[in-house]
DNA sequence: GTATATGTGACCGTATTAGTTACATACTTG
DNA sequence: CAAGTATGTAACTAATACGGTCACATATAC
């Protein structure tokens, strides 16, 4: 797996701190300590999804296209992970074998119920969550 | 993620069909189309998980090291996938941010509940299950 | 002793990843 | 309109991970 869902989560829950004010994608990288087109792209990602809105132009930067309470994790999990699945199955068993002709199907049933458990987990966070926590954490020292 | 979890998988449930005679490496691997090696180190990391056993020579093989039934999706994911994260952080945000200094730990504590979200569903299904479902799906064909 | 089978180190080609450079495009401000 | 600023994206690189393969030492059965 890569880091970017952790990056888009970064990149939104500042985005939420942010509070309105557009951020530029040199603001976030510095945050998230990284290079502006890695932070672009992931917007870029992010906006496709409708997760967020970028202004160009002096004085743009990136916003939240919906309130922080109303995007989950299962949101930017979905935007930035699209095509990328938990347990990958692999290819072609053989179809000969009783077992290699059947197991590709039962397993892809057994994992679709683990992949809704880990989007149901997902999806009870908001980004608002996350600024909050990140906020109290701050408090806490 | 790779295909070791499908992969272990299907090598415990051929061991499950085969009812305590031992499986060659050999014939795991023409099973699930793939090179003995490759199946031999899966089996390596399985036997120390406590998983399976193996004997050298003539006639030997692997065979399960305790009843199917006794044996989960989790406990395979755990032999096979130790060191992998689902979703890794990255690393070493920005420190000076008060976002960056803190939404790796705060990340991991929701990620942690996504993960055993995940787990328990992986604790459900168990080897005897999958070589049952592989069963019934034989007959319905 | 011979045949068989595991266990593991070493290696290879490919794909993926994070990171970077470069630049066309779009917007704001004066 | 001109200058400055910021996004969006293509192209490239180095490092890593992955599946696959070969070779061979070790252990077991007959």
């Amino acid at each position: 797996m890569n880091t970017r869902f952790a990056v888009a989560t970064h990149i939104l829950t500042f985005l939420q701190t942010q509070d309105g004010r557009p951020a530029t994608s040199e603001l976030v990288a510095s945050s998230v300590s990284t290079n502006p087109t890695l932070i672009r792209r992931l917007l870029s990602q992010l906006a496709k999804a409708g997760l967020t809105t970028s202004q160009m132009g002096t004085g743009g930067g990136a916003l939240l296209a919906r309130p922080g309470n109303r995007i989950t994790l299962l949101d930017v999990h979905r935007a930035v992970d699209e095509d990328s699945t938990i347990f990958p199955l692999h290819q072609e068993p053989n179809p000969q074998c009783p077992v290699g002709r059947q197991i590709n199907g039962v397993l892809r049933s057994h994992l679709s119920d683990v992949e809704k458990a880990m989007e149901a987990e997902l999806a009870r966070t908001t980004i608002a969550d996350m600024a909050q926590d990140v906020s109290k954490a701050n408090l806490a020292r």
